[in-house]
DNA sequence: AAACGGATTGGCT
DNA sequence: GCCAATCCGTTTC
């Protein structure tokens, strides 16, 4: 069943991050569905956290949709070639977001594919935040969408993952971060094959 | 007005 | 493993 608007407006943006792990992330673009589940993900709190784009309360056209009440998409462009998607939470004007960073196909196989140009062999196919998007066929087209709408939303189909299954590490690339660089912010799914980066702390 | 660098990826060495 | 690709918000001149 799809996920409520109520879902998104929890005010804990690290609890979300981790309860959406197995979550199933759908999108209908063009007329093709995709689906896949999440197994990778990670948090970014608002104006305080220095890897937000949000921080300090930075407000700008890209960033504006993070002030949006939760459940609706921020999509944004980066190094100019790679879209990632993340899923705007909590209240209106608390610019919290999680960040997917990678999922698990299990619809559209064919579509997700050709969108790739690769194999669904290939655990690259939607393995890391842009891959992961551009297999569910996610641009900055969809950014500001609700998402308990009809291009894109999320489901809970009865997966659910133990503390034990649940590995929690620090966030990639934002080393930028100074001291919350290192915080326990990116959750995965241990032994996921889809996951991006197992072994880094 | 211009330079800088990033929540990354994939192809080539 | 290294590195180019290439848009856009922020910083600096």
């Amino acid at each position: 069943m799809k996920l409520s608007k109520e879902y998104y407006l929890h005010q804990d943006v690290v609890f979300l991050a981790k309860d959406l792990l197995g979550k199933v992330l759908c999108t209908q673009i063009n007329q093709e569905l995709t689906v896949g589940i999440i197994v990778e993900t990670e948090a970014y709190f608002g104006v305080e956290d220095k890897a937000s784009h949000a921080f300090g309360g930075r407000r700008s056209q890209r960033t504006k949709v993070m002030y949006a009440e939760g459940g609706v998409s921020y999509v944004y462009l980066i190094y100019g070639l790679h879209s990632l998607f993340n899923i705007v939470v909590s209240a209106k004007d608390v610019p919290n977001a999680v960040l997917i960073r990678a999922v698990e196909p299990i619809e559209g196989l064919d579509v997700i594919e050709r969108r790739r140009n690769m194999k669904i062999t290939n655990k690259a196919i939607s393995s890391g935040p842009g891959s992961a998007a551009k297999a569910l066929g996610i641009n900055r087209d969809v950014n500001g969408v609700q998402l308990t709408g009809d291009a894109v939303w999320l489901e809970d189909r009865g997966i659910y993952f133990t503390d034990e299954q649940i590995g929690v590490a620090s966030r990639v690339g934002i080393a930028y971060a100074q001291e919350h660089a290192l915080l326990p912010l990116r959750f995965f799914v241990k032994g996921n094959k889809y996951v991006s980066k197992p072994n880094l702390p």
